[in-house]
DNA sequence: AGTGTCGCCTGAATGC
DNA sequence: TGCATTCAGGCGACAC
């Protein structure tokens, strides 16, 4: 049993965060009823699917997957549950018999019948609720353009270098495009391109063949590592208040704008440190001296 | 088709 | 102290 409240997603969530949120609602919500849905507003980004407590109630929560930042539930009617948690999105667990008051961004709180419960909860409400009939998820708008999963065997260096071909806009923007591969966010944008030595300005076209190998190997060991350190707060889940995004004291340019970067002896550090410019509206974090 | 910009939203941080 | 402004960003819409 959860102790509860149990809060997941403190971090901004990217796909290690919504794979550790989906792996919690997983062991805790697998095989339960739902019994009771209270949707508290009308809409997230996008308005709540209508009658989506009448669809929900009765339902069994029968499997759980992740798709990109999409957490997946598929109920035992065929139809699958789908949330995107946005910018701000956590999803909070309350075990059986534990008091739970919804509070002002609790905007969805579903109730099983053996008394646990979870709350989507969202201040900025960029996230997404949907409900589509499990045959239909793959030709939905969301997920039809969505590229490969970047921890799956479909992402690799010879498939990014035909996608990047010909390519001007910059590589952080290009690795950040759902569509060539899912799941990277700004801060493992800036992060996979710190270790693999990347200037983030570069025409994506541009990159070689043997720099993209290592940034398909970073993607992946920064993706993985974020995803482990997320497990195992949460097999240890009795510690502290649950709170994940341990992660983050291993950004080594993420937020570190004027501070040199981790690698010893690095000439960023008379250089003014890490730098931070904007692309695309974003703020890049990048050191100067090992990305080029 | 590729590329760039904007708006959604509100809490936290900063500025005056 | 308090009010105003800025910043954070995933994603879809839109313009060129």
């Amino acid at each position: 049993m959860v102790p509860a409240p149990f809060l997941w997603g403190l971090g901004m969530p990217e796909l290690p965060e919504v794979e550790t949120v989906m792996r919690g609602m997983e062991a805790a919500l697998c095989g339960s009823r739902i019994a009771r849905v209270d949707v508290r507003r009308k809409d997230l980004r996008v308005p709540f699917p209508k009658g989506l407590a009448k669809s929900l109630e009765g339902r069994v929560l029968a499997q759980f997957s992740r798709r990109a930042k999409y957490v997946l539930a598929r109920l035992d009617d065929g139809q699958v549950l789908v949330i995107h948690l946005g910018m701000s999105g956590r999803v909070q667990l309350v075990a059986s018999g534990e008091d739970f008051t919804p509070g002002k961004h609790d905007h969805l709180v579903v109730t099983m019948a053996d008394g646990c419960a979870f709350a989507l909860n969202d201040a900025r409400r960029f996230g997404v609720v949907l409900l589509l009939p499990g045959d239909k998820v793959e030709s939905h708008a969301s997920f039809k353009t969505l590229g490969p999963e970047p921890l799956g065997n479909a992402f690799d260096a010879a498939y990014l270098e035909q996608k990047l071909k010909g390519r001007k806009t910059a590589v952080k923007i290009a690795i950040m495009d759902q569509r060539i591969v899912v799941g990277v966010g700004n801060i493992y944008a800036c992060e996979a391109l710190y270790q693999a030595g990347i200037d983030p300005r570069r025409a994506a076209g541009a990159v070689t063949r043997a720099e993209l190998e290592k940034l398909v190997t970073a993607i992946r060991d920064v993706l993985g590592r974020a995803i482990a350190a997320g497990g195992s707060t949460l097999r240890d889940y009795k510690q502290a208040d649950g709170e994940l995004g341990y992660f983050q004291h291993e950004f080594k340019v993420y937020g570190r704008e004027g501070e040199p970067c981790p690698a010893r002896g690095c000439g960023c550090k008379k250089a003014g440190g890490v730098q931070r410019i904007t692309q695309g509206g974003r703020s890049t974090f990048f050191c100067p001296a090992r990305q080029r």
